[in-house]
RNA sequence: GGGCCAUUAGCUCAAUCGGUAGAGCAGCUGACUCUUAAUCAGAAGGUUACAGGUUCGAUUCCUGUAUGGCCCA
């Protein structure tokens, strides 16, 4: 143990040997720290109480000043040994920097001019044993800061604004879609079969059951059963989890907005999507355009559409309308210089152009639309050209944000897409789909047409905040742990 | 999974060519009844991530491990 918390140990016994009980329990307060200095000519001379943690001292013989902090601010603290007596002063000499108080006493403005409370009485409300980092830097190691993020939000204010922020974006989301009727559900996070979506999944396992279960990937499948039996507007706003790797824009754990509305398409949720983000946009941050890692970013709607094919042939030059069999597509993938698998089709080679020369192209937001079939096995296909899907994706500096589609409501085809997906499993694709008879028994009974949508919440708090690692906005990352 | 980088006092950071590991903040002792990164004086605080190796001597060079960061897959 380190000479600090040793000291800070020696303290708490010194305040118990003087009858003080050093982790107190229920305060009423009568203010908070930055609504005094906001209605400070009503305060003014007025007696409140108030709590929150000492972040700064200053001693000057027998007086002395602290700052004290809660969730709306800072107030400074006024201590006189005349006015707060021996005893209680003794107490202020004490203190140590992280510990938390209830405070009574006067408002007052310092002869420097600041707002501040005249201290007449002080209770503690819990001793602090772990010194905390220093007060100008803040703690810094990203590390610490991850594992310790109780640390980093006492030390780092524009850390707890971000997940303040975070919280109103979300909050915003629902009041959204509440006003456009949506019936917020929720559906299983352990699913039986992984489904809905290209990962792979955590498992585990119920005991009582004896059964393996899978964390969920998606929860698309539940969705759609729920437009099967008639709820027209649903959605979730929950976690997903995916056994992937980890990277600023990847953690194992995320939260995800999935939504689906019978009797619409594709169309209604580029419309959706491009209204929702822009409007949570201006209502958090007052403004359309925002100036993000360098790049200006405009969400003002409407939002460039153009179709992936379009998107490929403008960076590469590649027409795939004309390079119609997977022979032609190889060999074009090949002069870009990709390695293609001998089995790669048209399809997926169209996906993996587009992935290696479109996607950090896309810097204001643009949807994506018209993916290959192979690689959306929900999605409906396109009436004219049935090898492509009506899909869409949103791309935002760089980064896939939402991903929407038609919905396959033909169980004959959505069948025969699962066996496809079966064999690409069978042949080693970890990540491909499984079967799920029950959903097809589900659209057997018919589903109306309808129009899904995901939203990785995450990157647009990321977005939204300016934050350049999805570490950021959550507020306990995955990490390794340490022993 | 691969590459590069980082790890030094509670925190933020130094340390020349391989030669006794330093500072600021915090903490401790003392002075100070309007300071606000308070000031002044003094003393203290280190398994240099961990395990090896090379060397008379390693924070420094080499190997491995751990954790983290960035990039790539």
């Amino acid at each position: 143990m380190n000479e600090l918390k040793k000291v800070r140990l020696e303290k708490l016994e010194e305040l118990q040997e003087m009858g003080v009980n050093p982790f107190g329990s229920r305060y009423e307060r009568t203010s908070r720290a930055a609504l005094i200095t906001q209605n400070f000519t009503e305060l003014e001379g007025q007696k409140v109480k108030i709590a929150g943690r000492i972040m700064a001292k200053r001693r000057h013989g027998k007086a002395g000043f602290a700052n004290l902090e809660d969730i709306t601010g800072s107030i400074q603290l006024y201590f006189r040994k005349d006015d707060v007596g021996e005893e209680k002063y003794e107490l202020f000499k004490k203190l140590d920097i992280g510990d938390i108080l209830g405070i009574e006493g006067e408002v007052f403005r310092t002869q420097k001019g600041e707002v501040s409370v005249h201290v007449r009485d002080m209770d503690y409300l819990s001793k602090s044993l772990n010194p905390l980092p220093e007060k100008w830097h803040g703690l810094k190691d990203v590390e610490l800061r991850y594992r310790q993020r109780y640390v980093d939000l006492i030390v780092n204010p524009e850390v707890k604004e971000v997940f303040v922020k975070r919280s109103q974006i979300i909050k915003e989301i629902r009041k959204y879609l509440e006003s456009k009727d949506f019936l917020e559900v929720e559906t299983p996070m352990m699913h039986p079969i992984a489904g809905g979506a290209v990962a792979r999944p955590f498992i585990t396992h119920h005991n009582a059951l004896d059964m393996e279960l899978y964390l969920r990937i998606a929860p698309e499948l539940y969705l759609k059963r729920l437009i099967v039996g008639g709820l027209e507007k649903v959605y979730e706003l929950n976690r997903n989890f995916r056994n992937e790797g980890i990277s600023t824009r990847h953690n194992p754990e995320f939260t995800m907005l999935e939504l689906y509305q019978a009797y619409a398409d594709y169309e209604v949720m580029m419309e959706l999507t491009e209204d929702l983000i822009s409007s949570v946009m201006y209502k958090i941050n007052g403004t359309m355009v925002a100036e993000i890692e360098g790049h200006e970013i405009d969400f003002t709607p409407p939002w460039r559409r153009i179709p992936m094919l379009d998107a490929i042939k403008e960076h590469t030059g590649l027409d795939f309308m004309t390079l119609t069999t997977d022979d032609q597509a190889r060999q074009a993938a090949t002069k870009l210089g990709m390695e293609v698998k001998a089995a790669a089709t048209r399809g997926e080679l169209i996906n993996e152009i587009f992935e290696a020369f479109v996607e950090d192209k896309l810097i204001q937001p643009t949807f994506i639309y018209g993916h290959p079939v192979e690689i959306s096995p929900l999605a409906k296909r396109n009436a004219e050209h049935p090898e492509f899907t009506d899909r869409f994706e949103v791309f935002i500096l760089q980064r896939e944000i939402a991903n929407a589609f038609s919905e396959l409501n033909d169980p004959i085809d959505q069948k025969s897409r699962f066996l496809k997906q079966v064999e690409k499993r069978a042949g080693g694709d970890a990540e491909a789909h499984m079967m799920d008879e029950d959903y097809i028994n589900a659209l057997e009974y018919g589903m109306p047409p309808a129009g899904g949508l995901g939203i990785g919440i995450d990157r647009v708090v990321m977005l939204l905040t300016n934050s350049p690692s999805i570490r950021d906005v959550i507020l306990f990352p995955t990490l390794r742990r340490r022993d």
